[in-house]
DNA sequence: TTGTAATAGTTGAATTTGTAACTAACAAGC
DNA sequence: GCTTGTTAGTTACAAATTCAACTATTACAA
C-alpha cells in the first residue's frame, strides 16, 4: 500500500533527527573518547565556559534539558574535576557552578575541535543554505508545543 | 570567560538537536498516547506503511538505525498485532514484514496526523526557507561520519 | 565436504533516560 | 509564631538504549 502523497524522507520530524543525529556523530566521538564525556555532559560544559558562573537551574532553562539530566551531567563533572560548586550565601538552596582549570582546558579544546568540525559540516552547503537554515532552525525551536487532534 | 567568537546557539549540532528535540515532541505525544508506540516502533509502521513488505534489515539500512532498536520494536509491534512477519523460504534467516489491518487502519491514522502537523509547523516558516531547509537537511543526513583530530 | 566468513536477527548486561516523588530552603499570608 | 505554596536540586525505580556476544543460516573457497 504505498501511498505518493506522503513522503517519509521529507518529513520533517523524520529529517530533523536524521540530521540532527549524522551531524552530531562524529562530534560525539570526540568528547567522548577524550573526556569521557555524554551529551548533556559537554552542553554543562559549553554553557559554564561561554558563560560563566551559573546555577544548575540557568542552565536547565538555557539548554532547554529537564534538571535531572542536569543534575547528573553536573555531578559526574564535579566527580571527574571539570566543575566545582559553591553554595550560595544567600539563598542556601542555590549552588553557583564554575569550571576548574581541567574544565576550562577540556572546554577550550572542545570548542577548536567544534569550531573545525561545524566548518566541515557547513563545507557541504552553501552560503545562502546555511544561513536560511539557522534561521529556519532557530524559528522551530521556538515553536510551541501544541496538543493535537 | 565568556568568548565572544563562538556562539553555542549558532553551533549546528546543538541547533539541529534543539529544533529536531521541539519539532518531534507534540507528534510523539500522539502516537505514545494513542497506540503506546515509541519512536522507533513509529518508524518501523510508516516504513512498512509506505513501502510495503520489508525485512528489518531493509528498514535499519533506510531509516539508519541500529539493528537491535528495530528488532525490540518489531517484536513490540508484532505483539500488539500491528505487524505480521513470515519466514522467507528461500532463505530462512529472513523475515518479511507486513502491517496487520490494525497496522494499517494505525498508519493511516497517524499519516494524516503527521501531515496536519507538519502543516502547523510549516506555517512558521515561509516558502523559501522550507524549501532550503528540506534541502540542506537532506545533504546534513548524507554527510560522511569523519574521525576528528 | 569442510572450514571460514558473512548475514539476519536475537539476547543479556551495563548504561542512560524519564517520571514522579522526595528533601531542603525560602516566601508570603495570616 | 504557623500554615501553605514555591523553588533548587536529588533520588528511586521503571523504561529504554547501547554494546557485545550469541544462534542460525547461507556463501564461498580450498
Amino acid at each position: 500500500m504505498p501511498n505518493a502523497e506522503f513522503d517519509l524522507e521529507k518529513f520533517l520530524p523524520y529529517l530533523l533527527n536524521q540530521a540532527a543525529e549524522v551531524s552530531s556523530l562524529s562530534f560525539q566521538q570526540v568528547y567522548k573518547d577524550r573526556y569521557g564525556m555524554l551529551r548533556t555532559e559537554w552542553r554543562v560544559l559549553f554553557h559554564l565556559g561561554l558563560y560563566g558562573q551559573m546555577t544548575a537551574s540557568d542552565i536547565s532553562a538555557r539548554a532547554k534539558t529537564h534538571k535531572t539530566k542536569i543534575s547528573r551531567a553536573v555531578q559526574r563533572l564535579v566527580t571527574r574535576r571539570f566543575v566545582s560548586r559553591e553554595r550560595d550565601h544567600g539563598d542556601r538552596r542555590v549552588e553557583h557552578l564554575t569550571l576548574t582549570a581541567a574544565g576550562q582546558a577540556a572546554y577550550i579544546e572542545l570548542r577548536g575541535i567544534a569550531e573545525e568540525y561545524e566548518a566541515s559540516l557547513l563545507a557541504s552547503l552553501t552560503e545562502e543554505e546555511t544561513v536560511v537554515l539557522r534561521r529556519a532552525l532557530n524559528k522551530l525551536a521556538e515553536v510551541e508545543t501544541v496538543r493535537f487532534t
